[in-house]
DNA sequence: GTCTATAAATTGATAGAC
DNA sequence: GTCTATCAATTTATAGAC
């Protein structure tokens, strides 16, 4: 999303990225042909590889693109105030909101996760862990102020993740549901489940 | 699980089924071949062609059985009480138990929807919508009583869900985690977040 | 950096012997 | 109802011309 051609247009390796989300989100990774990938682009079969080393490679960068995007997204959100009630809310919120406004690159963050090599597993796995851990700070700093009353707190952060993440499973933008709206009601969820 | 052979074993397209759901669930619908799912029955790949139509017709029967069992459970946790909190608490409780003793055919009943082919997507459509509204009439039944406070309940009744639905994505029999656990959490957070 | 052509392997499914 | 053998199509990836 950063590079540009002269022209300020996506380079050729964009398109192809983009590309490569619309196909897998839609069809799945294993689903998809690099053919598939190619035509969306506007290309060859054989132009992928000329931008990209294979298939896999492009799972692995749209899955990394995503999961840094989302661990920044719950940081900054916990960055946001002092308040462990407020800062719930606002982490809830933003990655609701983070996985409806990007359902697309959601769906593959969290449903191709098995489909990368082990290599790439494992340095993805490192970015779930840090987002899981983050949403446990926040709960463990709010117990211990004694403004939250959470009983099983890495029980819990899974829950509240688990509100963003399951919506990657059925929301399509342009339905009856805004991504503002669903993390408006997360956001007030997460507050009932968590406060003193 | 009910055909018996004169030995009592299960016939050969109960052993395919289970194979399939084994392969499915690890790799995938779209990754998993049919050579793959024959040799975890034991059997050669044109055994499969003998007692299934398709690849297909096997993540078909797979996620019909998944999905009629799982309504099954949510219906017979509705009927359990009177009580609309404790009605929540019993269809949340067991629906993320489902969830967790069938954590395989949970995947594949979530995640392979897509995969079905269109005629086989909209017949398992039904029973997903029925789930839905089985959760949103009680949510209705406990605000027109008072003892509920939900605003939004058709997004409500997709969090509580979400709840049993998003374990299926790492939850491992034999983990750090149980399913009673799992679901007794999911139980308690489902009173916070829908009681008046 | 793009293309056409194709290699090399794998796939879902079938034929036909036993 | 099981097998071996195989078909026909499709797949990822590469070779080589422009």
């Amino acid at each position: 999303m950063t590079e540009l051609t002269a022209n300020g247009g996506p380079t050729a390796r964009e398109r192809l990225l983009d590309a490569a989300v619309e196909a897998f989100a839609e069809k799945g990774f294993a689903a998809t042909t690099t053919r598939d990938i190619a035509s969306r682009a506007g290309m060859s079969p054989a132009a992928v590889y000329v931008h990209h080393d294979s298939k896999e490679s492009l799972l692995y960068r749209v899955s990394l693109d995503g999961h840094t995007h989302a661990l920044r997204i719950i940081t900054e959100a916990a960055a946001t105030t002092d308040s462990p009630t407020e800062r719930v809310r606002q982490m809830v919120h933003d990655f609701s909101l983070w996985h409806a406004d990007h359902s697309r690159v959601g769906r593959i963050v969290q449903y191709e996760y098995h489909a990368l090599t082990d290599e790439h597993r494992a340095e993805i796995g490192t970015y779930r862990r840090k987002i899981e851990q983050t949403m446990q700070n926040a709960l463990t700093e709010g117990v211990d102020q004694g403004v939250l009353a959470v009983d099983d707190i890495p029980g819990t952060a899974f829950a509240l993740l688990s509100l963003g993440i399951d919506l990657v499973r059925w929301f399509e933008p342009g339905g009856s549901w805004t991504g503002e709206g669903l993390a408006d009601l997360h956001a007030r969820l997460a507050v009932r489940m968590t406060s003193a």
